[in-house]
RNA sequence: GGGCUCGUAGCUCAGCUUGGUAUGAGCACUCGACUGAUAAUCGAGUGGUCGAGGGUUCGAAUCCCUCCGGGCCCA
């Protein structure tokens, strides 16, 4: 059998997905596809976090990879499809700790860090499966058996094969940086995982009297948010340029910017004088008094310090005095001004945010903690000017919501700012997609990069491969476990690249002193960045990495900018000095209905279980990828509501096409569209004409990453063109029951139409295609098991007709406009009329309704047609001629109401030619005798003849005759009777190739004789071998129903017989 | 505060690159038609000061400037 096969009437998406899910684990289909395929094509997957379940806005993310990785799949490439999880890191570690009931770094040292790793590694195993289960469950075709894992021994070995390549170039580095430091999880944070969370804290801040040196009563006034940094304070700065001032009041004199006085002195209640204004940079040199000088000892030793410095970038005069307190260990803005002056950092605050035994009084007591008891020595010392409550924002652990602490501390770096060049370089390089992702956001953010801190001061991650020598101080960066072992100072056997087992291993240095690793691990954001090769397993795996690297395309959100996108592109660079892609598109983010973004403590998550459970994957996947890709997706369960519609038509278009094709045994490879060609109706070259357009557009669109705009084009095409039109336009040709080549041509070219419409699809619904593409077409000898198995389609450009597309978009408007009028006249489509008129100025519109006067005819159900010139067509009206009584009044006096009635029983178009010809037209008034009118005595009218309707369009206007003839209402009628029993037959249940016998009782003679006269074409049209007419006889039996037609009543009888 | 981006019908969005009347699309709503795809389908109608204000131009949803509001990122 090489047959068309028949689907199922209704779209059942459950049961369509199921049943595609079981056929291909059945057939194995999946792996067959995804390891076909020649020229390569690398996708790398951005690996997610493997800790929160997946909502849609992931959904969609992974939605968009697997519909371009099919899309690549059907052109031919052997795509490189391997998932990727990121499974190290600090949230790990947070959840591990709530989850056996700990908060700190001590505990985790007491319950012993062997214990702690493997708690964290089952965890982020657990979650893998749970992420991969709900991946796989949207249809997403990748290599789910092995993924990379950010946790595997030799991916680890892969990073720190890069950590050595960036110390041979001298890209990492060791030194003092001021970091922002959660006191809890007793870490340095990146500064982007700082600002993920910064929230409005509401704080006391104070102005502060810093006593000048060698002045009686005279201070700097100072402002801050934090006391707790005013034991290291160092310095003051002010900016060169502003105006500063002397101001006297209360006996005490004080320094500010001129500008803030104002501010500073309300609420005071004090009085005030300037004494003298000067520019900042007078005050550079002055030396003060550290305000906390007897409570920390410790700032005496500090040298240089003390002082006013100058700074024309970090001063503002947007809020404090102008004079800013610094503290160089506790702000990078200090720090860089400090480094400048020779100032020291001094930071007296420990890992869990406690001061040290440098901070003197203070020593042992959280920092924060401290502010009050600081605040109030200030008082007691008489140098605290004015207390305010400030609301400003302020970081927090991006995971456990902990206020952060900026404090110097020794970290490792890579130098970004050293390869920017290059970085800026290779960017140039890649395609983005938007274009300005790329241009604009990445560009400026690789422009302001600083140098990437690395080291995290915890357990759960790659362990930085860094030893130092105990003796010399040297270190050295290990890039293999190899190199690990060869250098080992006792023999390694197996070994976890993970702590603390790494940690035990000593190395021995040229000094001749043993070597010990640094405790840190690597920032998180350095796994994933590795990934493009780590992934290829590199450097082990040279054959991999040279068929396979660089990455052809990667697709995240925007927030990746400054996260996988950057440190992907580091890394690369570090690593081989060019950029690690070639392609980024970069996608939107999902908000919820109120335009918010989804959020646990919000409620307002939608997960992709809940879509699937109502309306099915499919439909959750060809919304989601209508959306345009780089805006924010803006979920609603109305526009999913909406898709599911769309594919319920979509799946009637392949029904209605199965029902005929398979009732006819239609076998496509006996009927090749190219030996069909003659019998092709013009309606037939213009649907394949607008399908090769489609396939263009498609394959344009998807190769550009714009895969909402297939979408948009594949809905259009499905709904406008083949559902509300071609359809319509071959139900006719379908009905016929006989081998017609007409009818032929309909299905081959449905059948054409329909599976290149299957390919163009199947990467955006893979579940639906399937389904309709087992049913319909895998019966057919010599195709293939799976709709994931066809090639992609290429259009056949000598089938593209622009000409024959613009005349059917001119008829179509033609045919709506004639719909139009119909309804104005109330008269049914169903009844035939004898003709319609198109006025027309334009060639191309007559042109059109000429070459497809056929299809006009059928859909508008007319016998006749004729296109008239706009002069032709005005013709068709009548003029309506109207005495101008205004004006033959004063001129016929008393006989003027003779004339005007003369006038109004002339032919009003005649007289309007006349007077075009001649100018005047004579007219025999009775007891006048003949007058000479003239062009103003009348008004003319135009109306058109009581038996048309008209209606406008873009191309002309559409005149209908509505006259009715005998013979037209009595097709009607036949029309009518047809229906019912159309209807009774779909009431009954019955097949559309059934038979039966049937009596129609007609309300008079004159009716039966009208239906008897088209009994044969009744009969035949409702599958009747045997049609009874009668009148009242009726003769009940089978369903009987009674029927209003016209007013009339009918009664109809119905009965299944045996066929053939 | 800075960078990028979005703002068009009640809702979701096309159109903007390359200025030329928004026949804008789908949904919703109202009215009607169709009835061998039928819990489907089709037609018509209602509905926009194209976020606001300036500018350039004969002409601006479209180009330029300012502002307002949403998003991402950075401070």
């Amino acid at each position: 059998m090489s047959k068309i096969g028949k689907m199922s009437k209704e779209y059942e998406f459950k049961s369509v997905e199921e049943s595609v899910f079981s056929y291909w684990s059945e057939t194995g289909v999946e792996e067959k596809v995804r390891s076909n395929g020649k020229e390569k094509f690398y996708f790398l997957d951005g690996p997610p976090y493997v800790t929160n379940p997946i909502h849609v806005g992931t959904a969609w993310n992974k939605i968009l990879k697997d519909a371009f990785i099919r899309f690549y799949r059907m052109k031919g490439f052997k795509v490189r499809d391997q998932p990727g999880f990121d499974m190290h890191g600090l949230p790990i570690e947070v959840m591990v700790e709530r989850k056996i009931g700990i908060k700190s770094k001590k505990e985790i040292e007491l319950m012993g860090i062997e214990n702690f790793i493997r708690t964290c590694k089952s965890f982020a195993l657990e979650n893998l499966e749970i992420a991969t289960r709900q991946f796989k469950n949207l249809g997403v075709w990748m290599d789910w058996s092995s993924p990379y894992k950010t946790l595997d021994d030799h991916y680890i070995e892969s990073v720190w094969a890069m950590l050595k390549k960036a110390d041979e170039r001298r890209l990492l580095s060791r030194g003092k940086k001021v970091v922002h430091w959660c006191p809890r999880c007793e870490t340095v944070l990146a500064g982007y995982e700082a600002t993920d969370e910064y929230r409005e804290l509401e704080e006391e801040s104070i102005y502060v009297k810093f006593k000048v040196d060698g002045k009686e009563d005279e201070y700097i006034l100072i402002w801050t948010t934090t006391p707790w940094t005013l034991p290291a304070n160092v310095a003051v700065m002010v900016h060169p340029d502003y105006t500063y001032a002397r101001v006297r009041s209360g006996g005490e004199v004080y320094i500010m910017a001129e500008a803030r006085i104002g501010q500073v002195f309300s609420g005071t209640g004090k009085d005030y004088e300037v004494i003298e204004t000067f520019p900042g940079s007078y005050l550079r040199g002055i030396s003060y008094r550290p305000p906390l000088l007897e409570e920390v000892p410790e700032q005496a030793k500090l040298k240089p310090a003390h002082v006013v410095v100058l700074s024309d970038q970090f001063v503002t005069l947007e809020e404090g005095t102008g004079c800013v307190h610094s503290a160089p260990g506790h702000g990078e803005e200090d720090h860089a001004v400090g480094e400048q002056y020779g100032l020291p950092d001094f930071c007296p605050v420990d890992e869990r945010g406690r001061f040290t035994d440098e901070a003197g009084k203070y020593a042992g007591k959280g920092v924060r903690d401290s502010n009050e008891e600081i605040i109030s020595d200030l008082i007691s010392k008489g140098l605290l000017f004015k207390t305010e409550t400030t609301k400003h924002r302020y970081p927090h652990c991006w995971r456990c919501k902990t206020p952060l602490i900026l404090r110097t501390a020794t970290q490792w770096f890579i130098k970004v700012t050293d390869i920017k060049e290059r970085l800026l370089e290779e960017n140039d390089r890649v395609e983005w997609i938007p274009d300005w992702a790329g241009r604009a956001r990445f560009g400026n953010w690789i422009k302001n990069a600083k140098d990437w801190v690395i080291s995290r001061q915890r357990y759960w991650g790659i362990p930085l491969p860094i030893w130092i020598c105990r003796s010399c101080g040297s270190h050295k960066v290990v890039g293999s476990l190899e190199e690990l072992k060869s250098n080992a100072t006792t023999e390694v056997k197996e070994l976890e690249l993970h702590r603390p087992w790494v940690d035990r291993v000593k190395l021995r240095c040229p000094c001749g002193g043993e070597m010990e690793r640094v405790p840190d691990v690597a920032d998180v954001w350095m796994d994933s960045g590795s990934a493009s090769f780590a992934s290829l397993n590199y450097p082990r795996e040279r054959d991999a990495f040279e068929r396979w690297w660089p990455a052809d395309l990667i697709l995240e959100g925007q927030d990746q900018t400054r996260g996988w996108f950057y440190t992907l592109m580091v890394c690369s660079v570090v690593l081989f000095d060019s950029a690690p892609y070639k392609r980024v598109l970069m996608h939107g983010f999902t908000t919820a209905q109120d335009g918010r973004a989804m959020h646990k403590s919000l409620g307002n998550v939608v997960f992709p279980e809940e879509v699937i459970e109502k309306y099915g994957r499919d439909t959750l996947r060809w919304y989601e990828l209508s959306c345009t890709t780089w805006e924010d997706l803006k979920f609603t369960w109305k526009s999913i509501e909406e898709t599911s519609r769309f594919l319920k038509i979509l799946w009637s278009t392949y029904y209605f096409a199965s029902l005929y094709m398979s009732l006819d045994n239609f076998s496509p490879n006996d009927h090749p569209l190219d030996s069909m060609e003659r019998h092709l109706r013009l309606e037939d070259k213009w649907v394949i004409s607008k399908l090769e357009g489609l396939i263009k557009r498609v394959t344009e669109a998807m190769g550009g990453c714009r895969v909402f705009e297939a979408v948009r084009d594949l809905e259009e095409f499905m709904r406008e063109d083949i559902s509300r039109w071609y359809i319509k336009l071959i139900r006719r040709r379908t009905w016929t029951e006989e081998e017609d080549p007409d009818k032929i041509a309909a299905y081959v070219t449905l059948y054409h139409v329909l599976l290149n419409y299957l390919k163009l699809i199947a990467p955006i619904v893979p579940f639906l295609s399937e389904k309709i593409y087992v049913d319909l077409f895998s019966g057919i000898e010599g195709m293939p098991k799976s709709v994931h198995m066809l090639e992609w389609p290429s259009p056949c450009e000598s089938r593209v007709d622009p000409e024959l597309e613009e005349d059917m978009k001119v008829v179509k408007e033609i045919i709506e406009a004639s719909y139009s009028a119909r309804q104005s006249a109330r008269i049914k489509t169903r009844l035939p009329l004898m003709r319609m008129k198109v006025v027309t100025s334009s060639d191309n519109a007559k042109n059109a309704v000429e070459r497809l006067k056929v299809v006009v005819m059928d859909q508008a159900n007319v016998k006749e047609i004729e296109v008239m010139t706009p002069e032709e067509g005005g013709r068709m009206k009548d003029v309506v001629v109207l005495p101008n009584r205004a004006l033959l009044g004063p001129i016929f006096r008393d006989k003027s109401s003779m004339v005007a009635e003369a006038i109004s029983r002339l032919n009003g178009r005649e007289l309007m030619e006349a007077f075009n010809r001649e100018g005047t037209f004579s007219v025999e008034v009775h007891g006048l005798g003949k007058i000479e009118l003239r062009r103003e005595y009348v008004t003319f009218q135009e109306r058109l003849p009581d038996n048309y309707r008209s209606e406008k369009c873009r191309y002309g206007e559409v005149f209908i005759d509505t006259t009715p003839s005998e013979e037209l209402v009595a097709e009607g009628l036949a029309r009518d009777v047809i229906r019912r029993i159309q209807e009774m037959r779909k009431r009954a249940d019955l097949n559309v190739d059934d038979y039966i016998r049937a009596s129609v009782s007609a309300p008079s003679e004159e009716a039966k004789r009208v239906l008897d006269k088209r009994a044969s074409e009744i009969a035949g049209e409702v599958r009747a071998k045997e049609l009874e007419i009668s009148t009242f006889g009726c003769n009940r039996f089978g369903m009987s129903e009674d029927w209003d037609i016209d007013g009339e009543r009918y009664i109809i009888s119905i009965e299944k017989i045996a066929s053939k």
